[in-house]
DNA sequence: CTGAAAGCGCTAACAG
DNA sequence: CTGTTAGCGCTTTCAG
């Protein structure tokens, strides 16, 4: 068996206490004890019992990120760099963190259920059951990359809003006039702060925009690509298209190409989420860099200020950027 | 406060070992006992604590999931999906799973040492000293994408052999006589099999092949591309060049392109690990199909065997297999 | 600064 | 099939 606490105990010559005590908060004990317990520990192999301690102490230290998207799990580039970062952070902080997907919802809720998890973010399209049930259990909850408008629940978001303009204007900036924007199933939230911010910027270009300059896909390549084959067969077709992330870009890239067409000189492609695709493709990517490694870290923070009863911002939006590249 | 077993047992009046028999194998216990505890339970919205039963049953169903190569995280794809597949089935198989990274290999030890995990997959370049530390501590060990002769443990591995076999074979039936690889920082293992391949099979085919055909770089697309440009500004450049994966070949076939190469006529690109990256790039990637999902389940199907005391093969080899595609 | 002792919520013999 | 009871290893008052 592994030494326990009692062991440690009864060779270093002082109470349970008083080794627990060494452990958890050393400063608290006199230097020359603490010395006695370490030495005792080390003879003994002993290293504190997380799970009694939790026991003991009715608490976990442990939460869970929760990836909500259909489809999406950490294969999912844009989600893998969120849950990396979350990986970090939550280690830096002395949490243990749980990772689940959509496709385990039952699962995850039954871990949280058994008074194992503290907090959740959740990411993505969080359900509005799924937040209240966690609410009602007093697990503290917190939204990334998404908001829920109406619940009292802190979330982090990147600017879609900021990162589509910034995007538009170098493409208007570029002599283009006629832009499409090809969208994968975003969430609502996102598709309307990104569509709001492309209609704004082109009105404001005097160029009038609306639904017909929007192709929808799913989230693959060769979705993108025939959606893009078909608004470039049109024959006003644009000069540049934006797509809803850098997979679907590259379905656009691929289609352009195979149509004949040069890019950028005949077609700028414009993707979002900066992600490794935009540098394998040639030629490479532009694209709106999402900083999923902020948006991971300051998640994990506003957990633990909801944990400890600390304020917390109710959103926080984090800046985006445009990495220009040979595509546009 | 939560509702305990306490309040259960009293509610329904039975006593706490019926209540916990009820939770845990509800086949002990009469069908009406069953049903008295269940509606106790419903009302008091009582669940049970997943602490408090580990401390009890001294076992925790916990596993880890640690990848030990450098910079290889989740952002890996190739990791991402073993990892992925990792989870899957440890959420069947009821086990709770942590997952880790080299970059944390601290924090990884301690999470074991506090005795919260009773077994661990440590996929790629696992060290000698991290496994029998594990071992030493009584957890058990599987190997993921990795072997160490000389330690007792089970491995999980994909038929890289094969794999590259499969590789070579195709593009000598296309007619390629000089064919180059350019290999990432693969481990010893897996290089060494795949080198012995390569040179088995040209061999076969009467084809001298030596270290000249092989070239170095850094997992980047970059670093491919530039040792791609070396070796097709030699006079008697190659018509074939294997990557050690797809980025590499991504790497490769941006190189090729910029030199104004057609592929695959000029040049035939093939990778390895089958990722989404194929998909992305123009023209389409051939690559050998390495089945992550399986190597995967098959860990953990490994490390539930070791925890059950059952046997388990040394080492599994999983079927590798080539996908064509245009770009060979 | 340190010790004694009462739990934390559940399980697992052992009896009945 | 069900109840009694003794822990699991640690933390945390409360005294001293």
């Amino acid at each position: 068996m592994d030494a326990t606490i009692y062991d440690v105990s009864r060779l270093s010559g002082v109470s349970t206490a008083t080794v627990s005590r060494t452990f958890s908060d050393p400063g608290r004990v006199r230097e020359a004890t603490r010395r006695k317990v370490f030495e005792a520990a080390e003879i003994l192999h002993y290293s504190p019992n997380a799970i009694a301690r939790a026991m003991a102490r009715q608490r976990t230290d442990k939460i869970a990120f929760l990836i909500c998207k259909k489809d999406a799990t950490i294969l999912d580039e844009f989600y893998a760099r969120i849950c990396e970062s979350i990986m970090r952070r939550a280690i830096q902080s002395d949490r243990q963190l749980v990772i689940s997907t959509a496709a385990d919802w039952a699962q995850a809720a039954s871990t949280a259920q058994n008074k194992q998890v503290e907090g959740v973010i959740l990411g993505g399209s969080a359900q509005a059951d799924m937040v209240s049930e966690f609410q009602s259990k007093n697990i503290a909850v917190v939204l990334v990359n998404h908001r829920m408008p109406g619940f009292d629940l802190p979330c982090v978001v990147s600017d879609e809003y900021g990162g589509m303009c910034l995007a538009v204007e170098h493409l208007l900036r570029r002599g283009h006039r006629s832009i499409a924007m090809i969208a994968g199933r975003l969430s609502p939230y996102i598709a309307g702060e990104r569509y709001n911010a492309f209609l704004r910027v082109m009105r404001e270009h005097g160029i009038e925009a609306g639904a017909g300059h929007i192709g929808m896909c799913d989230p693959t390549v060769e979705s993108a690509a025939s959606a893009a084959r078909e608004l470039l067969s049109r024959e006003n077709r644009p000069t540049a298209i934006l797509g809803g992330n850098d997979v679907i870009a590259a379905g656009v890239l691929k289609a352009a190409l195979r149509l004949g067409l040069r890019v950028p000189e005949d077609l700028a492609v414009v993707g979002f989420d900066d992600s490794t695709i935009c540098g394998m493709v040639e030629p490479e990517l532009t694209s709106v860099h999402i900083d999923c490694r902020r948006i991971g870290e300051l998640g994990v923070d506003c957990l633990h200020a909801l944990l400890n009863g600390e304020e917390c911002p109710p959103v926080t939006v984090v800046p985006a950027a445009l990495r220009v590249r040979r595509s546009s």
